[in-house]
DNA sequence: CGGAATGTTGAACCGTTTCAAACGGAGTGG
DNA sequence: CCACTCCGTTTGAAACGGTTCAACATTCCG
């Protein structure tokens, strides 16, 4: 029996195959790319709004948002990846940063010659083709959250960002209404609600005394998921999940 | 002198080509595709939530806006598609539409079949790149949007949003600052920025009385350029205009 | 010209912010 | 092991920005 090393890129590859159809040399040439992970602390930057960098990184393990700030310092996060995410699929096609990434809560990362990922993406359309659906869906989460910042209040909206993310979350068991971890402040929970941390924690408070959630130690609970789900009027069709 | 038709997706080509680099057999390859062009009057649906049509909408001229709605029935505008945009970019990777894409004012659009388009796709790797970088503008402009409602006051995010139509705009003279018709109704700006008629009224009101904006007749005129830009907090990197 | 849609205004109300202070837990050094 | 600090959470009270409702004015369009 022989363990075989595996590469810090299979995340990134299931999630690619689960979204689109590849073919197993496809899948092989993507965990052919050179890659090297490296385990960030909470709060480090991986990319900053400007940046032109040479390598793209993947989540291996932990979460990472991004964000964009402005004139007058104010934050607000964009963006949220899990584990198999490319945090700069920007750079794939476009030269220079326009936001900044930064790990949520300890982050195993994965580095890859940006060079080398483009040249995958000219010579293997089927390769481009999951690239892009992930880049559309990812575009489908963004209008979600603006219809969740224009139109929802405060409570719902708090309610509507953890159905997502349960949703999105990458357990072994599918099914939600599980507990998974959050390594988020509340202060980054209000960053990426549009919210002050204040009413946020008023906010949250109030949905885990009305029995909704269950919030301890980074760890969201949801006990009855039709409920929160219908409260926070949350419908998955937009995350494209297959 | 005999007067060439032009094909409707020549706005189409002509962004696709501003941001990518295509080859002229790759630009008559798009041309070449089979399309209809048709007048549709303001508020006609282009695409609902939940279809899955087997043509893809051109934008020849006029305005659209593709839009979300929560479930007790609050609407928030999510983009906005100008001349050249296909405004269902969504349908060339992604199965089915998850939101609404209508028109403001009278437009004209051109109809091509999704098959068609795909095909060129995953034949023509430039195409492909023309298209992804597309999305990936979009997905840079949502994000600014995000940032907007989040974090910016209501004056302030319609003077942003001002900026960044006036900046996007087909217009011959590239020159931001000059005026540009804008067929929206003060609802719709609304649902745009994520406030209410009323106090979208107010708040455009007082840009009027301050002298940073005109609006007759839909028509924006910005008479100082800069310093709306200065208030707005208004960067057009996000746009990666080339 | 008439009716419907859109824009405008006022006043009361309420959700969210702001400011300020206290609390709790985790990590550090004496 | 305790005292200390730092960071995030919690709570209260007052202020503010934006909403709501309702009425009226204006423009648009058939």
């Amino acid at each position: 029996m022989c363990e075989a090393i595996v590469s810090p890129l299979v995340g990134m590859v299931n999630k690619l195959t689960n979204r689109s159809c590849i073919s197993s040399e496809d899948r092989a040439r993507l965990l052919g790319l050179p890659s090297t992970a490296r385990l960030f602390d909470a709060g480090s930057y991986l990319v900053r709004e400007g940046d032109s960098p040479s390598h793209c990184n993947i989540i291996v393990s932990g979460l990472a948002c991004g964000h964009k700030i402005t004139g007058d310092g104010l934050r607000q996060i964009v963006g949220m990846h899990m584990v198999g995410d490319v945090v700069d699929l920007q750079l794939l096609y476009l030269e220079i940063a326009d936001h900044n990434v930064q790990t949520l809560g300890r982050c195993e990362v994965a580095t890859v010659p940006r060079d080398a990922l483009r040249r995958l993406l000219v010579e293997h359309p089927s390769i481009s083709h999951a690239f892009s659906t992930t880049i559309l869906v990812d575009l489908s989460i963004s209008s979600e959250w603006l219809l969740n910042m224009g139109r929802r209040d405060a409570r719902k909206r708090i309610a509507h960002l953890l159905c997502e993310l349960a949703a999105r979350m990458d357990r072994e068991d599918a099914a939600p209404g599980q507990d998974y971890r959050l390594p988020m402040t509340q202060e980054q929970i209000a960053d990426t609600v549009g919210l002050t941390n204040v009413h946020t924690n008023r906010m949250i408070k109030s949905l885990i005394d009305d029995g909704l959630i269950t919030f301890v130690k980074h760890t969201i609970t949801i006990p009855n998921w039709p409920i929160l789900v219908r409260y926070a009027d949350f419908n998955e069709r937009y995350l494209h999940i297959p």
